[in-house]
DNA sequence: GCGCCCACTTGATTTCAATCAAAGTCCTCC
DNA sequence: GGAGGACTTTGATTGAAATCAAGTGGGCGC
């Protein structure tokens, strides 16, 4: 194995969102020894780690979208991040994975060794910074959430959800905002109920509420097509502005 | 003014959980500018900052106690952090204020100028690399809060903030865990309320209904104490181990 | 000492979402 | 094509917390 500037050959087509260390599609040029790094595919509901397992690894999404969730004693799961293409997995410093992670669809993950990443970590300052960014954007998503889980109701935590990924969606295809909307939701009911601090079944009420309503339209069971997407964020509580990380 | 060696002086005494970039108490030695940085102090209740306000400074609590709020358009509003002496607030790189800061007691703020603060972090490594461990911990905890809040009854929501304070006062006393531990709630009920997603009124009726079954006891509104730890965890729905950072 | 205010408690009632239960739909695999 | 299973919808009922509505009690200024 020989030294390369990481990632311009392998994630030459990542996503647009991807914003991972290694980059292409990041201005700042990180330089990463092509040795610490390895690919590792899982398929669709396949389990990436348990809370409580050893991780040797960090990683990044490249594909595919992973969760990450927390479980009571008995049972009661509630979802606590969603994993999509460019985010990272794992903590520096820290051996046990403190959540579960289980991948929703097949996913590929660009993995890093742990030990030399971290080594990586002290001598390249652009990397830690890196992180640390992507860590206050997950703070401040995660605190949206709190808001979300704590005080909306359960029809505004469907327009809530609907909202981001239409949002990210659009943002995906490059659409502008305002006008009609598709995507195909990528989580099933109960996934929705997980992550909405919700039941499955009211879940499926307020879809169907909505779609009734006409705020959306449904194709089949996953395809949603948002005709007005003013009228969705009406639904959702918030001021209608604020950047909502994802 | 002249360049010192940050810290050894202003924070000699800060307290044990002072874990924050004028760090006296810390292992890793940071060396910052005495001029970038100057004292502020809050009287209880005052507004430290409105959710967008242009703030042009980063800091870290030297004492007192603030909250992290968001607001839904019709009031509803949800806690979504606690400021502790040692804990940071603000963004580098961020100007506007993303959450309402209010202070809860009179809070004494170290305030740094965001400008150089930020120069200081691109030419320190060692100063991103801390506000990378202390973010990852503040989403731990925000995680955390999220299966509190999506997931747990009033009850447990209740005995869970109690064991978050009884423990956290337990390890600045450094009194041993299992014994009676004693503290004061330095919140309002109503506080705890927005804290938990919950009403004053069932914040109110679980303290007393824990009070009447001998999980906790009351000396006036404030005071607490807990004659058995144990008993109050298994209130609290989790597992009985795992570090829950506060 | 008196009254006032604020934080808190308690009670009655309502409401939203959970729970329990039964179908319906779509897809895959034989 | 039909059976089986995963996912989803819908209905009936229950239940936990919100809401509405009085109180209580303690600290403080006058």
């Amino acid at each position: 194995m020989q030294d390369v500037e990481f990632g311009h050959v392998e994630c030459a087509d990542c996503p647009i969102r991807h914003r991972a260390v290694c980059s292409r599609c990041e201005t700042d040029e990180l330089v990463l020894l092509e040795e610490i790094k390895y690919y590792r595919t899982f398929e669709a509901g396949q389990t990436i780690a348990w809370t409580g397992d050893k991780l040797d690894f960090v990683a990044t999404v490249v594909s595919g979208i992973a969760t990450l969730s927390q479980t009571l004693e008995d049972g009661r799961t509630q979802m606590v991040g969603l994993l999509l293409p460019s985010d990272f997995m794992g903590r520096p410093g820290r051996e046990m994975a403190t959540y579960d992670v289980t991948a929703t669809t097949e996913v590929v993950m660009c993995c890093f060794r742990r030990r030399p990443f971290e080594e990586l970590m002290r001598t390249t300052p652009h990397i830690a910074q890196r992180l640390l960014e992507m860590t206050l954007d997950e703070l401040d998503a995660a605190r949206e959430w709190m808001l979300l889980l704590g005080r909306k109701t359960a029809r505004e935590k469907i327009a809530s959800l609907l909202a981001i990924i239409a949002r990210r969606d659009a943002s995906l295809k490059l659409s502008k905002a305002g006008g009609s909307l598709e995507f195909d939701l990528p989580l099933t009911r109960e996934a929705m109920a997980d992550y909405l601090g919700l039941t499955l079944e009211t879940v499926s009420r307020q879809v169907s509420a909505l779609k009734r309503e006409g705020v959306i339209e449904l194709a089949g069971k996953r395809h949603i097509s948002v005709p007005d997407f003013d009228r969705l964020m009406l639904e959702t509580g918030d001021d209608c502005d604020g950047g909502m990380p994802f």
